[in-house]
DNA sequence: CTGAAAGCGCTAACAA
DNA sequence: TTGTTAGCGCTTTCAG
């Protein structure tokens, strides 16, 4: 008894067809007449044969299968944001039957690229290198979450300016003239759109920027509990503050439970993610929303695209995020 | 200009030699003259030749890649074990040059083996049928953190067991009667191993067993605040509680700070995991390390083994976990 | 609608 | 030590 792999030839010769028939079978199945398919189907079925994926795509076909690519940043994992983006693509690339390879970049490019048939970055940190690579190797690109805009890439992003500049207003036209911001690690594009959207807003309400009121807490619940004990020493306290993330939210909620201070009352707080955990801890958290989901949808929609059509061309978006109002802010 | 990409051919007429010296320069390089094998160096650097990977493998070559399956449950990727796992793993085979592709398995079998060399399994969570098919179509598979008993498969997991045993003992012999237990999610083995462990524990100790101090939180800090709740409200309070990870037990330390539980001195604690961030907590948490840098790091010599060595056989390795003694347990 | 045949880019005998 | 050559399993013209 042969334990030989099952070959496409096994397939072709068990169904009495040639091998192309089966290629055909496997890849435009309506090309072939109603009785030949049924045939090869059922020994297909009977063999549990399965086409060598690196076989089809020497041979010029496809992986279906999307490579994502995530900065390894310590905490990743713990942040919201990965995970969403994970799920979010998982449940995109679903639809289209498309896998997904996960890989985690700390800091080496060692990634396969020639194992998918295209490549989402989420995100670009410490990884610029790694996306001009592939790019110059031909492969397909779509960044998520970061605008790009010195380099020949497709990206879908988000306005954290804008999602900041009216967490920071919606404070202001509560009364809050001394509002603290927690910023998210500025290395990360996005915390430095909405440390930039805080200041604007500020600036466009006559309210000075004040720096002692701005803590990078680098999206870390431990940061962000340190810059909240700074902020809290300071002469004059402030009466909100608007954080780079839910996550640091939560944390300013768990500091002023155990400092007893009433929150909105003495300290209104909004965030940033809309992280569904914030929502329904003690405090239903006032935040603003990242569609992730969309972004994501978008991204692959934009990367399929890119590979199936030869004449689709660089696409660039940027979607809104949109303010969550919920119990976390008061009038001052 | 031709933008065809750079094949083994392009290198070898550049560098005046046959494909196939440069195929071994790329697989054996010592087997070739020395003089060559520069020249061989030097164009491919200068074409920035990469080969491709799926026609290595067709051609019989590896990949030098592994795959990881991770069940898809909720709130994986906040759970410390999956970070270390993913971390332990990224650093092991950093050392080999291999790259690692993360599939996460919500469900749908659609990890595409051929386009690794191996397989490792974190745990095995309503993914058997998957592992399964992987086995039975050849791939070298070894799983992590989970003793599979009735399936010839490599293993490499912990003592949970023992574990939660010398816990509940060591609680037990601090004075404690009434210890309650979080456990974590039943489907998962180390969940259930850890409640026999807790039970025997007590039994040997002639402690009764009641099932209203074990309250199943599956590994959740919203469950496990509600069992804690349901603790605390019970005619008899327990002394000392025994979590099945140092989330739950995390969660176990808030819900006492808010309640004014003092700890240890109303109340003993011990966690499961030995996640570094329960160390630096206001209260540094008794617990038991899980070696999962270790799993990972023989998980990963196995299954190269098992790929490289015909007759390599499979490995079958449970570790011992170590009780870390902290602060969260006092006499009674 | 179907089959024959020419590769895809690489590895690994086998010879030299 | 090196080159020649036969595949690896599949897709895709091109004929029929």
């Amino acid at each position: 008894m042969d334990s030989r792999r099952i070959t496409i030839l096994d397939v072709a010769k068990e169904a009495g067809v040639s091998i192309a028939s089966v290629s055909r079978f496997l890849n435009n199945p309506t090309s072939l007449r109603k009785e030949n398919r049924e045939k090869i189907a059922q020994v297909v079925k009977k063999l549990d044969y399965h086409p060598l994926l690196h076989a089809q795509k020497l041979a010029g076909g496809k992986l279906n299968t999307f490579g994502l690519i995530i900065p390894g940043y310590e905490g990743i994992f713990y942040s919201f944001y990965a995970l969403e983006m994970i799920r979010g693509l998982g449940s995109a690339l679903e639809r289209k039957d498309i896998d997904l390879h996960i890989n985690i970049f700390w800091n080496k490019d060692n990634f396969k690229n020639s194992l998918v048939d295209g490549v989402i970055f989420a995100d670009i940190i410490n990884n610029r290198a790694q996306l001009l690579r592939l790019l110059k190797q031909g492969t397909q690109v779509v960044v998520i979450n970061r605008k790009v805009s010195d380099i020949e890439v497709s990206f879908v992003g988000v306005d954290n300016f804008k999602g900041a500049y009216e967490a920071t207003d919606f404070l202001i036209k509560h009364g809050h003239k001394i509002i603290a911001h927690l910023a998210g690690d500025l290395k990360v594009q996005c915390a430095q759109e909405r440390l930039n959207g805080y200041k604007e807003a500020l600036k466009d309400n006559n309210i000075d920027v004040n720096n002692k009121y701005i803590k990078v807490a680098n999206f870390s619940r431990v940061l962000a509990r340190n810059g909240m004990e700074e902020l809290f020493s300071l002469q004059k306290l402030p009466t909100a503050v608007f954080c780079s993330s839910d996550e640091m939210a939560e944390e300013v909620l768990h500091f002023a439970r155990e400092k007893d201070i009433e929150v909105p009352g003495r300290l209104s707080i909004v965030g940033f993610d809309d992280n569904p955990r914030c929502a329904y801890d003690n405090f239903s958290l006032t935040t603003v929303r990242q569609p992730i989901a969309k972004m994501t949808s978008i991204a692959v929609d934009i990367l399929d695209d890119l590979i199936n059509n030869k004449d689709a061309s660089i696409r660039r978006i940027v979607l809104t995020p949109e303010l969550i109002i919920r119990d976390t802010v008061a009038f001052l």
